[in-house]
RNA sequence: GCGCCCAUAGCUCAGCAGGAUAGAGCGCAGAAUUCCUAAUUCUGAGGCCACUGGUUCGAAUCCAGUUGGGCGCACCA
């Protein structure tokens, strides 16, 4: 489990949601407002456009109604009350009944200085409350070394577990490992095929129906050197189990070592065969017969097409229809072992029982199972009216890998699918992450290998990394002059200035709306923007030298701008870490 | 046939628990430009938020249906 400490800076927009909670109870005082009233519905947001204000309330227009009166009413006496807290310069009525606050300029200095007290704190949140949430993710069969196709989930999965970290969870980053069914045993054949090759025998093109990878070629050869000739012409029997364990573990020191490339470490990887060796599945299955939500029935002919080979059988269902899914679902198969889903079913019941809360995150083409899985959680978790464990599943939508616009062909029985170290060692492990979480997750995205690599303002990944670097490279240049950031003369910073600060000071709330929609990407997109507001500043100081960071002769006006820029830097730098990108000292 | 996801500027996409005149980048049209770091900068035009109904003070956002695209639909994983 990974843990980080609590401390958390409260966010500006929170506190003045404080203040306006506080107006109302004063208005409640004076009989000018019913007591009472829900206010779960009162925002204190940035308005969309900054001229309006710093920020904006929709108290009066939600209560006027329920209080009986309208909203310019409503909102005249509540802007009373707000226009005397000391550090509101002033509160004006909007449109249908808005209050814009504009905040005194010190209330912002204090936020730019907290800020730089806070460091890498800054934008924490105590939202999650400490509770743990369970985040699997990748879980790609341990058959081979991992491809694009996990890419993306690996990406979103693993800065969903910082966001949620960041936000106030203890996180379980945990793996799946299919480690059971039918895929292995194949991969256990494909591995003593290479074993004999290992051992001098010829053994010609590798079979259909096996894996051709050349990755397990070593396998093979440490096999040979470990066994000998031993299990050439055994039976299956006897190096099938055998064999699938040495194959299994070779095959996740690969992956894990790929996505170490790609800055990913799991918590937790658990084995399916484990479970199952546990007797967990036979557990499940007796509670839910128990409680009638396994019963011995016939499947449904598939819909669509029927195979011609159909013909029911009776096995083993679980009522997933009571819980919202289109049929119920077998949990073993004829032959009595488990189904992947029975095995599935026993692992999420598993998982639950560590955790307050469950997210996995799959690939589109899984969607189909979204709702047999929900259901079994739904059941398990939620017996004799207990309230179900919360647990999302989060599906990443397909990539399309290009080439200079052209799509790349990925066969997997060819063999020739693109590797994620491939890809990782091509265009770097910050493009990589930082791209994929350049769009919502259930959009879909196209992945130009030509483009990524792009070193332009047009590539958000260098645009955000270049504002990172040039602030670094800010401070050094003033470092050389004898000058370092000091929040001794803040109160020299101007509107513009401030102006950054403002955006700056968003983060926290971002964090949490992001936390809140497990929507990593959210973060991305608001780096973007307080970059392309560092570089409008920056670019301002061009035609106005007086704007510049570092303004010669004037030591303290030059020190409070590098203290600024250093904080613009620090938020960056919080920002990236959520994702798992450098912040690049320089480019 | 059924289920899930998507549809926003010419293109690629944001749109924050329903809020004000719907945003950004590219492209396009004008203009400026040797700059603390080295990717030039500024301004402008460009929209029935796929369509139709509904919910309410208020909808790109929520609900229902329609159209178009993606993914999936056996005891596989």
């Amino acid at each position: 489990m990974t843990t980080d400490s609590p401390i958390a800076a409260q966010s500006l927009f929170a506190a003045y949601a404080g203040v306006i909670d506080a107006a109302l109870d004063a208005l409640v005082a004076k009989d000018a407002l019913p007591a009472g009233l829900a206010r779960g519905a009162v925002t204190c947001e940035p308005p969309r456009d900054a001229a309006h204000g710093d920020l904006a309330t929709n108290a009066a227009m939600v209560l006027a109604k329920p209080a009986g009166t309208n909203p310019r009413a409503l909102a005249t006496l509540l802007v009373e009350e707000l226009a005397a807290h000391p550090r509101v310069a002033s509160a004006e009525i909007a449109g249908p009944g808005f209050i814009n606050l504009r905040l005194v300029d010190a209330a912002w200095i204090d936020e730019l200085a907290l800020i730089g007290t806070a460091g890498g704190d800054y934008g924490r949140s105590t939202l999650g409350g400490g509770t743990t949430v369970n985040v699997e993710y990748v879980s790609a069969n341990p058959t081979g070394p991992m491809h694009m196709g996990h890419c993306r989930g690996a990406v979103v999965g693993d800065a969903l577990a910082a966001l949620l970290q960041f936000a106030g969870h203890k996180v379980i980053k945990e793996y799946y490992v299919n480690d059971a069914g039918a895929q292995v045993d194949v991969l256990a054949r494909s591995a003593h095929l290479r074993y004999r090759e290992a051992l001098g025998e010829d053994v010609g093109a590798v079979p259909e129906g096996l894996y051709p990878g050349d990755y397990l070629v070593p396998v093979g050869q440490a096999l040979a050197a470990e066994y000998g000739d031993r299990y050439v012409a055994a039976p299956e029997s006897e190096w099938l189990v055998l064999f699938r364990q040495k194959a299994v573990a070779a095959m996740l020191v690969m992956i894990k070592e790929d996505l170490a490339k790609l800055g990913i470490v799991h918590d937790l990887f658990s084995s399916e065969a484990e479970l199952q060796a546990a007797g967990k599945p036979e557990a499940a299955e007796a509670w839910l017969r128990a409680h009638d939500l396994v019963y011995d029935g016939h499947l449904e002919a598939p819909k669509g097409k029927t195979p011609e080979d159909w013909e029911p059988v009776e096995l083993p269902l679980f009522r997933s229809t009571r819980f919202g899914d289109d049929q119920d679902r077998p949990i073993k198969k004829s032959d009595g072992s488990w189904t992947y889903f029975g095995a599935d079913l026993a692992y999420h019941f598993q998982k639950a029982e560590t955790a307050d809360a469950l997210v996995d995150i799959w690939g589109a083409d899984h969607a189909g199972t979204v709702k047999r899985i929900k259901a079994a959680v739904a059941a398990l978790t939620g017996a004799e009216g207990a309230k179900p464990k919360p647990f999302e599943v989060k599906l990443v939508q397909m990539v399309q890998l290009l080439r200079d616009g052209q799509p790349v062909k990925m066969s997997k029985r060819a063999g020739n699918f693109v590797t994620l170290a491939d890809v990782v060692e091509e265009v770097g492990k910050d493009v990589v992450r930082f791209t994929m979480l350049t769009r919502k997750p259930d959009a879909q995205m196209d992945f130009d290998f030509a483009k990524v690599v792009e070193a332009s303002k047009d590539n958000p990944v260098f645009y955000v990394q270049y504002a990172h670097a040039r602030i670094c490279s800010t401070l050094r240049k003033g470092a050389e002059l004898g000058w370092a950031p000091s929040a001794a003369n803040l109160a020299l910073l101007g509107q513009e200035e401030l102006g950054l600060v403002k955006l700056a000071a968003q983060f926290p709330r971002i964090v949490e709306g992001a936390a809140l929609a497990r929507e990593p990407h959210r973060i991305a997109f608001f780096l973007y923007d307080l970059a392309a507001a560092f570089h409008a500043y920056w670019n301002f100081g061009n035609d106005k030298p007086e704007k510049r960071f570092i303004v010669a002769q004037d030591k303290d006006l030059t020190e409070a701008r590098l203290f600024l820029a250093a904080q613009i830097g620090q938020v960056v730098k919080n920002g990236l870490a959520i994702l798992g990108v450098e912040a690049a000292q320089e480019l």
